[in-house]
DNA sequence: ACCTGAACACCGTTCAAGT
DNA sequence: ACCTGAACACCGTTCAAGT
């Protein structure tokens, strides 16, 4: 076979199949090669498609992204929009954690990404935040988001107790890795709580149009 | 030559030449052949010294952490050495970017960084945080920190103009590359003392034993 | 003990050849 | 237009052979 009447082959297809790939396996699990075998095609097959691997993941990291709810812009104020729609980033990076390394660089050139990336600072600025201090707000939100979201704390701690016992502090490590949901959604949203409760002050106290 | 009188290598050689070489050309240009040249030996010849190539980026990560400056947490209280561990643990990763996805998924066994998280803990229990507030406090510390140091906000939007036209509040991300020091250093600052006195708050409020 | 060449099983990507 | 095999220039790692 060299050319079926019906393309084999999609971009949506690729994507769906890289991206769970990327969930079940890991980012490293993924080569040409091998997505191409899962889709019954040969490697090359895919630059029919797609001009470089990078442009799957892209592809992969955007289609995550484009599940970021941000509708609470158009419904509450800034504060608790920015609340809502953290807590859903990070809920859909948690879900696909193993991709976070894709987009932890920025939005690039992918549009769903770009998309939010809009609303998110168009509505820092109708509250009345300085350019600065929307960028700022924006870029702390990322360093949060991604920081969180590339790996667990907990789980970067190993399970193995004698790694731990010449460090005086660190004697019960060993046990983070059993509670690590509840360590690193805890640790996110007590960051986030704090911070939106301390720029909301900012706010107030230099008056709407700082 | 087989081998020489004196060994050609060492850890401690290997580690700065691979240190160099991330911090010229990026992680992606280390490859065990390129260090071997860089060092005027082949490939396998690292072997002898380290059993992989992830334990010589984990060492040259470990090198780095090692430069972090932690006295204060002997001579100031927990929220100002805090503030400056943490603008000193910055500045160590802003100097070397590049390595940086080697370190975000936490200490591992990385006797340095080990060390440096035995610290800080050891200095919010004594603060008077609970182990969980002050494990919540050093997961979000390395949230902001390694999630700022991963990748430049500014830089991750594109300096290419037409790329924003579509987008309405996006029209000036193209001029973010240009300030990517002061947007990220800003941005660092200002979610760091934002916790940092968001925090302080909370223990004032809930006493010493919280 | 430590460096070497050869080898193994992989990579991403290109391209002429097929239909 | 789109899939293919063959090829190129790479990977990380192993290992027997050398001194």
């Amino acid at each position: 076979m060299a050319r079926p009447r019906q393309s084999l082959l999609t971009r949506q297809r690729i994507v769906e199949a890289a991206s769970a790939l990327v969930d079940r396996e890991g980012l490293e699990a993924v080569s040409v090669r091998r997505l191409a075998t899962e889709l019954g095609v040969r490697g090359p097959s895919l630059y029919n498609h797609f001009s470089t691997k990078a442009e799957i993941l892209d592809a992969v990291a955007d289609a995550i992204v484009a599940q970021v709810d941000v509708s609470a812009f158009a419904t509450h104020d800034w504060r608790e929009a920015l609340r809502l729609w953290a807590h859903s980033y990070h809920a859909a990076l948690s879900a696909h954690p193993n991709i976070v390394p894709v987009l932890a660089h920025g939005p690039g050139r992918r549009p769903a990404t770009l998309a939010m990336a809009d609303t998110v600072y168009g509505a820092l600025i109708k509250a009345g935040w300085s350019e600065a201090r929307a960028t700022h707000i924006g870029a702390l939100m990322r360093y949060l988001i991604t920081g969180s979201a590339l790996g667990s704390f907990a789980l970067g701690f190993s399970g193995d107790p004698q790694l731990y016992e010449q460090y005086p502090h660190l004697h019960r490590a060993h046990l983070l890795a059993g509670q690590h949901k509840c360590v690193d959604d805890g640790a996110f949203a007590l960051g986030l709580d704090t911070l939106l409760n301390g720029l909301d002050s900012l706010l107030l106290k230099n008056g709407p149009n700082r």
